[in-house]
This record gives C-alpha cells, structure tokens and sequence, in this order.
DNA sequence: TTCTCTTATGACACCGATGACATGACACCG
DNA sequence: CGGTGTCATGTCATCGGTGTCATAAGAGAA
C-alpha cells in the first residue's frame, strides 16, 4: 500500500506539502496541487487513518452497540426493525458530520456489550450509543474514561443520557382518539405488565378513559403476551371470546402491537366477525409490514424509531462538542397515530376536528 | 487517555514488556506481569489500535457495507430484515476471527458506495463484503487495491465471489413437495420478473412441474406484484377471482413472497374461502413475523441469510487467508421447505415420505 | 568450572501521518 | 529601499505501540 512518502518522491515534493493538498489546511500552488494529485491517482494511494488518528487524536468515530440485528430466536416483539430504523436514524443524523458509524452487535449476549465497548475504546471513538431491540432497563459496564455515552430505546439506573418513545402518550392518544370517533366500549390487548412499554401504554389508556369521561373497567383489559411461547393465540381467542360475550361487549380491540393485531385479524375472522363493519381493531408500533399489508389497513400508533436515532445522535454529538448538558433526564419522543381503515367512525361527525396524522 | 509508557512508568519496567502483558508473545515473570496488570487496571489503560496497527500493519477489520439498513420508504421486499439475518451470519462466523466487523449503510443511494469503501480502505480493513437488500445485480466501484470483497445476495459483472440464495431450488423444492401432497392444479401470483429472484423462482416452479409430470399453464401463473405502488392488492384480488373461476381451478396459490401471502389471506378470507381447507397457500422467504405469526402458520421456503452470512464470512476469511480460490463462481445456499398448515395434504399417505425439515 | 542455552527484560528504531516552526520568494507599504 | 505581511513549501519531531536485536541472569551439560 503507497505512503504519503511514496507520493511525496513521485510529485518531487515533500510529505508535509501532499498532505496539505489532501487537507486543505494550507494553502498550495496550483501547479503543485495538480502534480500531486496526479501522483496519488497514479499511485492509488488511499491514506491511513490509523498514522492520521495518532498524531490528531481524534479518531472520527462513533460505536454503535445494538442488541437486535441478531435477534433471540422467539422474538416476541417485531425486533430487529426497530434497531434498524433507529440505526437509520443516527445515520442520516451523522452522515454530515464526519463522522464515521462503527456498529458492532452484541448477538443478543448481554455479556458481549463489555468486549465490544472494549474494542470500541480501542478505537477511540469519540462517543458511543447503546440501541436495544425494545423499551426496557439495561445495565451496561461503566466506562471508566470520559468517553460519551447515549442510550436508545432503553435506560439505566445511572442516569446515563437516554432516548425514549412516549409510550404513555402514544397510548394515550390513540385511545382519545378512539373515543372522539364515538367508540366507548375500548378493549385492550395487553403486552405483559414486565415490559415497561406494556406498563406506561396502559397508563396511557387508563388516563385517556379518564379524560374522556369513560370508567375504567377490568374485563376489557386483558394480557394476552407470553413472551413468545406458544399458546398465544388461542389465549387471545379465549379473551376476545370473553369480552364479545360480555352484555356490553367492545366495539374497538386495542392491541399490545401490531403483530398481535395481525393474530387478532384471523381469529375475529375465524370467529365470523368482519373487521371493521363489526368490530375495529387497533395496534401499536406502525409495523409497516404488517400495517399497511394488512387487509384492511391496521390502525396503529407509530413507534418513531427513525426521530430517536436522529436525537440520539444530535444528543451525542453535543456531549461531544462538551455544549452544556442542556437535558438531564431521558428525551422522550412521542410518535403519531396512523389512523387507517381497521377502526369504524362510530359518529364521523367529528372527523373534520381530527388531524389524522400522516408524516413523511 | 493512558499510553503504555504510563503504564511502564507505574509498573518500573520497560513499555515493550508492557506490550509483552498484553498481547502474551512472549514470557514474563509471574511477578513482573502482576505489578504491570495492576497498573494497567489502576490507570485504566486501554491500548490505541491506531498506534498497534501502524506497526504491525494488521487492523484486524472486516468492512461491511449494506444498502438496506435504511429502507427505501415502499418496500417492495420485507427489506431489512434479510440484511438482518446476513450480518447476523457474518458476525457469528467472525466472532471466533478476531476480528472486528465496521458495518457501513449506504442509506439507500448506491452512489454512497464508493465514500464508504474508501472511509473502509483508509481504515485499512482486511475485508470488505458487500450485503444487498434483496437478490438483485450490482456494480461497485473497483477496488484498486487487492483488498478481498465478498458480495452477499448480489452479483456483479465481474465475477466478484459472490453468495447467492438458491431461489431456483427453493421454489422448486416447494412445488415440488405441493405435487407430493397431492396438488395438480397450482396457481403462481409471481413477483415481478425484473427481480433476479422471481425468475429463477418460476423456473423452479416450472421445472418441478415437468419432474412431476403436470403440464405448464399459463392461466395459473400471474404477475401481482407492482413494486410496491398501490393496487396490488385489487391486482392480486382479481388475479385469483379469475383463477377460481377457471374450470379446473387451482388448489393452492403459491406467492412471490410470504407479504403477499398475508394478503392472500385476507382477499380469500373477504371471498368467503376457508384457509387452507377450501384453498392453499404457500408463501416464500420464511419471513417469520408473517409466516409464524399468521393463523393457521404459512407453509414457505426458507431464504438462508444466516447461512449465507456465514458462507460470505467463511470464503471471505478464505480470500483474507490467501487460501487458493477454490470456488469460482457464486456460491448458492439453498434454504428448506417450512411445511405449515397453510397447506392441505390431499394424499397424506404420502407423508411418511417427506422430510417436513425443520433446521435451527 | 566453563560453556551453552533458555528465560526475562530492555534499548531503539520505525510504522505514516501531521503539528509546530523555519525559510525563501514576492507584494505592498510608507 | 528597507520593513512587514502573505504565500508556498520544507524540516523535524512526535503520536503509541511493536519488531528486532542486545543483554543479563540463571540452569544444565561437558
């Protein structure tokens, strides 16, 4: 591999004058710039980061440690997307300040994290983020120099610099806005009460009842999740069995996501309910596979991994940049809801107050 | 940040036994190793790679660059997931290497390619390889310098090593194993015959057919997919109205892809066709979200990513290696027939026959 | 006892860039 | 015309490790 010696004796000047050309940081003679860049096509030559990064100090490097591109083997939340839009996020958010993204996976190991984190500060990156593959607690290794740190999609017990989605207000309003379309019996499908999503969702949903004036009422709220294993669906069939039988059944299924939401779709059918003349079905994350490839179209709340990854980043690189801590706690991000044709406008009256939120 | 000459300095000996310490190429007394391991935790000291890869020339990086991290905003495939599944693969093949994976994303415009690999090259990476979002052709910008390159789900002109799914033999051994169950009538709603895939897949169908001795019929076989454009699913439905109304009509449709099998279901669910017991479907990819999550589960082929992960990594550390080239050409993975109750045995006699594989 | 031979350690140069500083050639100013 | 500033370029040391070679201390053999 060609040095910046061997360009330097090809253009007959010294190494010093070839790397200026290649930085721009002083100025260099027309004619010595062309002779030069002559000599490193010549010579294919491609510098070294490794000699640059050892004089500069600065490696231009961010670590990205994800749990999720290789996801457990019964994922029983969409994974591996989420990583993928907030991954995408920070890339679009980093893709102009010369930056360069290492990613590096832990394969679903948690025990991985502190090897990878290693090699990263081997590298001298300049910051780290820590992506997990859903809304929970981590406990990552401290690290011991003042390498900034960020975490996506999940949090910890230090206080470490975190991005979350507003799963409360996510909930929230998609069950406001399930009322405001007249719908007043609201069942929920739950994710398990471990997952803090599945927790602050049904907060939302409690809160939402309450500001709509609705009582809240224990039968329509079943957990349906187990956590992958099988069975799930006939539990879910025996729940909405039950709540269809009940005197003043629900008119609108909210489901823990929308993968639930897709089970929830062959079993009304299977049950000869017809979504949604019959009965709506709402889910959550805005699973675009599944969302828009559903027949009809699911309902959804959107999970906005893409607006995380881009904060996380932007959050990052002012902690690089040693800017004030400006936020201390964790940011949450609240996304849209979709609103598509799975659910019923019980009183279409209303519509023209709503704003049926369509990004992008 | 602590160097090695700290570490020398706190420990009374010379940095070149430090570096003995860590990186154990040669002996050192019992004693000498504790007090140096002592300074070593007490300064916190993590060695620079630049400084180790100047020397020794050796980065230890395996270049990954992917153009489907960031999704294009339709996808026409289940993007993402299958780049996933592929550095899913490359990492656990590379795990036990060490060496250390810098994943790139092209965030979709391939021009970004050429950037990327030279961000690669300056880091001086041992490897590169090259992940597609889907089967498809590619044309990389030519690396001048003898780094290896692996291109994984694409290929190119050039006769770059390259690891391909084996679409031919996957739709063929679906079909295949349709005939067995006692299928003679078996509708194809292909994928659009641009991709790579969809037309190795219909040769597949079609050779299946005359193995098993049914005649082709153009009426069974259609194009549904419109590359994502709205309509398909009105495309899909009237593909297989006119298909159900043929004299014989076929009993099972087989899909370009497991998505399009979700709305497969619907439309035929709509139409008032029980799944699978009035008509079958089959689905390709094994996309797991939609193949295990649909009711009744969707009988598919399985695409190999993480096979074919671990096949790139493994003939890319061949390249790396110098090991002679022994494969030439591109490598086909082949991935197994996921046979699920979508499917309806009409001659279960058979069964005893198959082999209902089931990897993992 | 003296001569290998191994073990344990140090001295020093070097990998390929760049920062700090020096220098020579002009241009412009009063 | 000397002084001063800018431009264009070169010299040299340095970043933090490791390869190479040298050397000292003991172990075992002749």
């Amino acid at each position: 591999m060609a040095t910046i010696y061997d360009v330097a004796r090809i253009a007959g000047v010294s190494p010093k004058t070839v790397s200026r050309v290649l930085n721009g940081d002083a100025p260099v003679g027309k004619a010595t710039r062309e002779v030069v860049e002559a000599a490193i096509a010549q010579l294919d030559y491609v510098p070294s980061n490794a000699a640059r990064m050892m004089r500069s100090q600065r490696s231009g490097l961010i670590g990205l440690i994800t749990g999720a591109i290789s996801m457990s083997p019964e994922p029983t939340q969409p994974a591996g997307l989420p990583e993928l839009f907030i991954v995408q996020g920070i890339q679009k958010s980093l893709a102009n300040s010369g930056m360069t993204l290492m990613i590096a996976d832990t394969g679903g190991v948690v025990e991985k994290a502190a090897p990878l984190i290693d090699t990263f500060l081997r590298h001298r990156v300049e910051g780290l983020i820590y992506v997990a593959e859903y809304h929970q607690k981590v406990a990552l290794p401290l690290i011991s120099d003042g390498t900034p740190m960020i975490l996506a999609n999940c949090f910890d017990d230090r206080g470490t610099p975190a991005i979350l989605p507003d799963d409360w207000r996510g909930q929230h309003d998609l069950v406001a806005r399930l009322i405001m379309a007249g719908h007043r019996r609201i069942g929920y499908l739950t994710l398990r009460p471990e997952i803090a999503a599945g927790r602050l969702r049904l907060e939302g949903y409690r809160a939402a009842l309450q500001t709509g004036g609705i009582a809240y009422d224990a039968a329509l709220v079943e957990n349906c999740d187990l956590e992958g294993r099988d069975g799930e669906t006939q539990l879910l069939w025996e729940a909405i069995d039950r709540m269809l039988r009940l005197a003043s059944p629900p008119t609108v299924f909210c489901c823990g996501n929308d993968k639930m939401a897709l089970r929830v779709y062959g079993i009304l059918r299977s049950m000869g309910r017809k979504v949604p003349t019959e009965v709506s079905v709402a889910g959550y994350d805005n699973y675009r596979v599944i969302a828009e490839t559903l027949y009809p179209p699911l309902t959804t709340v959107d999970l906005p991994y893409t607006a995380m990854g881009v904060r996380a980043a932007q959050r990052l690189m002012a902690m690089i940049s040693g800017e004030a801590r400006e936020e201390k706690g964790p940011t949450l991000v609240a996304g849209p809801v979709y609103w598509r044709d799975s659910v019923t406008e019980l009183r279409p009256a209303n519509v023209s107050l709503l704003k049926s939120v369509r990004e992008e």
